[in-house]
RNA sequence: GGGUCGAUGGCAGAGUGGUCAAUUGCUCCUGGCUGUAAACCAGGCGACUUCGGUCUACGGCGGUUCGAAUCCGUCUCGGCCCA
């Protein structure tokens, strides 16, 4: 069994759920929240601090360590766990978003063919292709516990036809990967328990048909997990509810969901509530090096965020670098009790943005990161 | 005391008769970031505005000119050189 899931308790909303997914490295409570390491490290801060907010897993890039440090350097110094010191559970990301985000960027980056992902590097120009299968070889000399097949994503306004190959590649592609892992599995000899877990991604953009179809194809295929691919906002900004909410209840109930890529506190609720157990995304860390902060509108409490009526008014930001807190001498947010905000006051971090010194992204980006894990937590247990 | 060069928007520093409310950089202000090409990117930065303009500005005062940040006189302040 790879995902407990727990009875559902009353007065909650429909598809919200809670279980426990059992990595080869322990088992984790969802919903959780994973920051984003992906070049080996959550920016600016190190294992202990993120430790100390109650970070667990964590999600490294395919995309990235492929072109540095390379898989061979990853293969020879063991593995991330080993390179970057983490023991908790590490998921690694195929790349497939990394390679559309580019190709969408600049033409001139790559294509995608049946094949997989040929591209430039970002760092030398030098081509490379990402194939299903280079994807998760690359992904088992990563060493991660949860890997994620080579998807292909779609801008949410692309042409439905688009879609429709995308979704089709998706699941081709989901195959050779299933395929090519369970080999590698049988060849390293991994037993059930000693084996990663391997997610499937649900493309099929804003068309519910699509997602649906989709979603039954990979789950014949047969997956530990799945996720929601692509972006969950229309090309408007407008959060795509309908679509989240349809893709979730077409996965099947006892895998774990995982909402890739998702979100703002406020969108995390909303997926919670669609049923969605996981979650990955750079706003924590890149906002709060960016100078924005998460706070509470009120001491957090799992009820009222789950009973709030947008799910969202159970918190604010505020931009740290604003000139309004030049002699503002109380903490980041006074509900809080990370390192940053038991220490330092909002005047010394806005000051620390406004001479440049690290210590403030990274107070920043700390704190959010405890903003979002506590939300994960009120949400677990609504009381 | 004599000579000489200079004084431009928060700072540095362009412009040297109209196209100048004034290039550029920095500072400053405000946004944006959703499977991280992001310690990044974008916009703003004299006042007022019915958004078409109007007014006040390039050390002070006074001239020349249709028109001056730009030319002339003078004063103030500063740098350098000579006594």
């Amino acid at each position: 069994m790879i995902f407990t899931k727990e009875e559902s308790q009353s007065n909650r909303y429909d598809m919200e759920r809670s279980g426990i997914l059992h990595t080869r490295v322990g088992d984790l409570m969802t919903p959780f929240f994973m920051p984003d390491a992906t070049r080996a490290s959550v920016r600016g801060l190190t294992n202990q601090q993120l430790k100390s907010v109650g970070i667990h897993p964590m999600v490294v890039n395919t995309y990235h360590l492929m072109l540095q440090p390379g898989q061979q350097f990853l293969h020879d110094h063991g593995g991330v766990h080993n390179l970057m010191q983490w023991d908790g559970p590490l998921l690694s990301d195929s790349g497939g978003y990394q390679v559309y985000s580019l190709i969408h960027k600049n033409k001139e980056l790559g294509k995608i063919t049946e094949q997989g992902a040929h591209f430039r590097s970002v760092i030398d120009g030098s081509k490379h292709i990402l194939t299903p299968q280079k994807a998760i070889e690359i992904q088992f000399a990563i060493g991660s516990d949860m890997m994620i097949v080579l998807d292909d994503p779609r801008p949410p306004d692309a042409p439905r036809q688009e879609h429709e190959a995308a979704v089709q590649r998706t699941v081709r592609w989901a195959q050779e990967c299933r395929d090519y892992f369970d080999n590698q599995c049988l060849q390293r000899g991994l037993s059930q328990h000693d084996r990663p877990l391997l997610f499937a991604v649900v493309q099929g953009g804003p068309y519910v048909q699509l997602r649906q179809k989709c979603a039954a194809q990979l789950a014949k295929i047969g997956f530990d997990g799945y996720g929601f691919g692509g972006r969950h906002i229309d090309s408007d900004g407008n959060f795509m509810e309908q679509i989240i909410r349809e893709t979730a209840a077409a996965i099947p109930d006892d895998a774990p969901r995982f909402a890739l890529g998702i979100g703002t506190p406020h969108d995390i609720v909303r997926c919670y509530r669609a049923g969605w157990d996981m979650f990955d995304c750079v706003i924590p860390s890149r906002e709060g090096r960016h100078g924005r902060i998460f706070t509470w509108s009120q001491a957090p409490k799992g009820n009222a965020i789950i009973k709030s009526k947008d799910a969202s008014d159970f918190y604010d930001t505020i931009n740290i670098s604003n000139a309004k807190f030049v002699k503002d001498f109380t903490p980041l947010d006074s509900f809080c009790k990370c390192y940053a905000c038991k220490t330092y006051t909002k005047s010394y971090i806005r000051h620390l943005f406004h001479v440049g010194e690290p210590l403030g992204a990274q107070m920043a980006s700390l704190h959010n990161l405890h903003f979002y894990t506590t939300l994960m937590e009120h949400l677990s247990n609504t009381k």
